[in-house]
DNA sequence: TTTTAATTCTTAATATCTAAACTAGTATTG
DNA sequence: CAATACTAGTTTAGATATTAAGAATTAAAA
């Protein structure tokens, strides 16, 4: 029997813990939890999403994202409104409100990712991200 | 800004998501979740924990812990006792239920994982293991 | 030794995860 | 066009995550 700390899925979220350690603080700060940071990055990077490409992106199943939207929609981050085509679909996006946290909080999650950078190496930063995404395309 | 697909953090719940795929469908059929197997399996591997010191290794918040141990009680896969020396400890171990659970998955799990490993390459995996050693180890 | 501080574990409140069932809207087929 | 199948999103129920606060016990300091 493998080892208990041999587990890649132990190894790998044993890193991500470590990697998050680097901006949960500012999230906190901020009243920002992790799934709705993930949530507006995405919203950020593709302007406009529905519901369901905004769970793949954010690996966040449906049911969890309707609450986070609600949430967020709540505390005026985020908009909606109804596809024309399609009355099912609802199409997302972020508010100015959340533009402006992103000019406020950006800079300083941009230094940590510097700083942690640097302490881990270039190299290594680039090759584990290599493999990273090498592992997660074997999922088909 | 950083791109959205560029986060560190997201690469590695990626990457984890692909690999605990490969067991979940087997956890599932046995009725035990993803925290409750990691549970189970540090308690192999230590024979005798702490709640505190499961916790550590197991990635789980002591609050989490409390209910997954009390759930597994339930279940009769767990036993706990008061330590002699400090009454605020408590010490957990498997019961021979749980270690039945093990002879039955393990087979199956072990085939999982080389298989997949065999997909992946072992080259890559063995660099794959150090490189998030080496950033866990960044932590403190 | 009495008070204070620290430690282990638990409870509480809110957010999220997971699988399954459900609703409403859309597409397919006969 | 009506019956059926499919899809996006939600709700539900139970399990877990997260932060803060509390209870019990032990260690440390005055």
């Amino acid at each position: 029997m493998r080892e208990f700390e041999d587990s890649l899925p132990l190894q790998l979220l044993k890193a991500r813990e470590t990697t998050m350690a680097l901006f949960r603080p500012l999230l906190q700060e901020n009243n920002v939890t992790e799934q709705q940071w993930r949530v507006l990055r995405a919203l950020k990077a593709y302007h406009e999403l529905e519901s369901k490409q905004l769970a793949e992106h954010c690996c966040i199943l449906s049911p969890s994202l309707t609450g986070i939207i609600k949430r967020l929609e709540q505390q005026g981050y985020i908009k909606r409104k109804k596809s024309d085509e399609d009355q099912r679909r609802t199409l997302l996006s972020l508010t100015d409100k959340a533009l402006n946290l992103f000019e406020r909080l950006s800079p300083h999650i941009e230094e940590q990712y510097q700083a942690f950078t640097k302490r881990y190496g270039e190299e290594k930063m680039a090759q584990l991200t290599l493999l990273l995404k090498q592992l997660t395309e074997l999922k088909v």
